[in-house]
DNA sequence: ATATGTGCAAATCTTTTGCAAATTC
DNA sequence: GAATTTGCAAAAGATTTGCACATAT
């Protein structure tokens, strides 16, 4: 009995949907501080935009709205906040399909792997989560015979209402 | 980031990846003639060297190659055959996680999808195809009522060598 | 007290672009 | 001959870095 994957959010919201389990986002900045990592109040006001964001953010979005709250924030302390981030396997970096331009995306890590199916022509994404995808991964870690750290799969192509309004 | 040794080239094993056959590649050549694309002979050099290469070559790799065939050709020319490419389905783009710096690396694509499994430390790339994989994609554009154009799936982590040179 | 993080500005790296000249069909 | 492609040089975009100063533990 297979059971077919669920479009896990829209563009933005990561949440529950259909009859998936809810996924979860642990806190960034607990999960900081519980690997000893100094804080600065740059580094909050970071996590925390990106803790609570509905979107994908890149290092210029995140930096603008860091600048919001405290325009003392500078351009390479965002770099460098997620560089470290992204070493402590907190966040996930992707590239949406390059859909505008050769910048990096970024999200909180789920609970769940998720891959990302990208709007060529609306520039929609999809999020998608399933359990063929968790089988995929167990696989290649036992016959590939590799240590999985991350996981970044990523679709472009057109979506139903895309396909709908060409045909 | 990290980075021990050299980008081992490619310790793919496209054909025993997964239980499958042989994976075969289409001529690019005739691809773009079948598709009335001008051709040239800075074209037919690029695209010769991406048809033959056993490895995945980022533009200044690309460009360094052609120039010793031909000095005459420019960087710009580079870029834009690999846009021409793309544009024509005929190559796949990779990251290949990234392992060092942000450039990308292209692939004539083959029959069959496959992903690609990075290791952080030795920076061997490995590649994976599986039916599971294609199962996956075939549920991605079903239940998530997508037409799938393009599928990248890296992975990141230890491969077995290292993992043993590290116990 | 000391190791670590930050702002600033400049550098680096990859990719793109405007335009006149060259090439292909 | 008209449309397209190229080389060149410069621009653009994203990310990184050196260093003196500030901050966290």
């Amino acid at each position: 009995m297979e059971m077919a994957g669920a479009l896990v959010a829209n563009e933005s919201q990561l949440g529950r949907s259909g009859n998936d389990r809810a996924i979860s986002r642990p806190s960034l900045l607990k999960e900081l501080t519980a690997r000893r990592v100094r804080m600065t109040w740059q580094r909050r006001l970071l996590v925390g935009i990106m803790q609570d964001s509905p979107r994908h953010l890149d290092a210029a979005k995140l930096l603008e709205i860091a600048r919001r709250r405290d325009s003392r924030i500078d351009r390479a302390t965002v770099y460098r906040t997620i560089g470290l981030l992204k070493d402590c396997g907190l966040i996930d970096e992707l590239d949406l399909m390059h859909l505008e331009g050769e910048k990096h995306y970024y999200e909180a890590k789920t609970s769940r792997d998720h891959c990302h199916l990208a709007c060529f022509r609306c520039g929609a994404i999809i999020e998608y989560a399933s359990p063929a995808f968790e089988r995929l991964k167990r696989e290649m870690a036992q016959h590939g015979d590799f240590e999985i750290r991350v996981v970044r799969l990523e679709v472009g192509g057109y979506c139903r209402r895309c396909r709908a309004r060409a045909a």
